[in-house]
DNA sequence: CGTAGTGTTGAGGTCATTCAATAGTGGTGG
DNA sequence: CCACCACTATTGAATGACCTCAACACTACG
């Protein structure tokens, strides 16, 4: 069952949890797979769509010097690939950051029951509104923050994302991303990445520790950052200032 | 009329001109409006989409340190906020960089029409789809290409981007930012742009007079920009390259 | 005719990169 | 069980891409 979606439509949607049956009953088998897996090729035009029910998955492209540039982390609830749904194909691929269950849902299966549930279509609809959202807000990142602003707003987005999918206990989360992999998506460094980091530990903003990030101080951080969740359509999202009101 | 729109789809999806007249018909008053005028504010919820008709527009976020980054170009046939059309609200604000012509659709007339004509609703997502594929490719740009790479893939799309929007002729197109603007799009200073730009016109790669470009080396441009137009969903895109065969 | 916005160029500074070296980890095969 | 390899993390030193500061020219505009 894809908790993690009901959970972030829910959270965005409000409760309307009818509206989400159709698609749940057009998910047909389910995959397992291996952290480094390649979930979208690019050359291979794909007959289904992904939800990441499990694990992260990362959207990227490498350019002819080698560089690899990440370009969205897909965490559980998210849908992978709805892109190669209605368009031709996709530049860019997918692999798995760690490993991951999917549920596969036919491009045919999709088709039918988006146009029985033009409601439905919306959804996923909004979804890709939401995606594009964070590509812009990521897009700011890069062009206007420090290394270090990037990665505490990375770290902020996560948080929020994880918490609403169900995949953060308090203010800890889990993070499988190698400095390699958190470099590419940040387009830094491998070693800056690793210094930045160093700099948010010290300072005792966050603990991390094998792959998982504990905030230490959501508010430093959120400052740090000048992290505004809005951009994620969530609303006002009481539920992590709630949480953090109780460690603090 | 929206020739620009009818171009964009009628390249990108076939010649299924049928399917666009509902939106058409679902156009309310036009607006003109100057140059730096804000036609999404993140503070204003809007009660219609626009629709560009004339005109550049670029969708930004100013962030306290008073730097501004531009996350989104908009062209002649592009939606500026569908965004806040089906999501509570934005972020990110757009700004016209030019006299704009719009296109108003009501929230009201919309939500009606796109009930009413499923394959509408679907030209629609793909071309949010697009946008945030666009989105993903920039953020490549910024996190893994040179100053000069990342110029030369903009010039690159945006002539692709015009041309099927019937606003190039040959090689030229119109280019009404300022290098403040640029500045702003690639993430760089406004000094550097400055610099990049005169590479681009001494290797005498593109032509730049009063606003409007010329593109003389295309091949050379886009080998320079590592430029592959299918993220933006027109296909193989003959149009381009026959027109630079011509030129050639 | 001053002012504001834009474009252009030089000089010096900084943030992040590359190169390089070391250490820890897990997996594999002898 | 240990040697070996690949991958990851960490840190120092030197280099470089791009930034900031600053000055000046040009245009449009009231």
């Amino acid at each position: 069952m894809p908790e993690s979606l009901i959970a972030k439509w829910s959270t965005r949607f409000g409760g309307a949890e009818r509206t989400f049956e159709p698609i749940i009953g057009s998910i047909g088998r389910q995959r397992l797979v291996d952290a480094g897996h390649q979930i979208v090729d690019a050359e291979v035009p794909a007959k289904s769509c992904s939800l990441l029910l499990e694990g992260f998955a990362a959207r990227y492209r490498i350019l002819s010097n080698g560089r690899r540039q990440i370009s969205a982390l897909h965490v559980p609830g998210d849908f992978v690939d709805l892109h190669d749904f209605l368009l031709a194909r996709t530049t860019q691929n997918v692999v798995t950051l760690s490993p991951c269950r999917l549920a596969m849902i036919d491009h045919e299966t999709l088709r039918i029951t988006s146009s029985r549930h033009p409601q439905l279509t919306q959804l996923l609809w909004a979804d890709t509104l939401v995606d594009a959202e964070m590509a812009r807000e990521w897009l700011v990142a890069m062009g206007r923050r420090s290394a270090l602003g990037r990665l505490a707003h990375l770290i902020c987005e996560l948080c929020v994302r994880l918490k609403v999918a169900g995949r953060a206990r308090q203010m800890t989360f889990p993070l499988p991303l190698t400095q390699t992999d958190l470099a590419d998506t940040l387009g830094l460094s491998v070693v800056h990445v690793n210094r930045v980091l160093k700099i948010l530990r010290t300072q005792r903003l966050i603990l991390l520790e094998d792959h998982s990030v504990t905030v230490l101080d959501w508010c430093e951080l959120k400052q740090l950052a000048e992290f505004d969740a809005s951009y994620l359509g969530f609303g006002d999202l009481e539920l992590v200032r709630a949480e953090n009101a109780i460690l603090a």
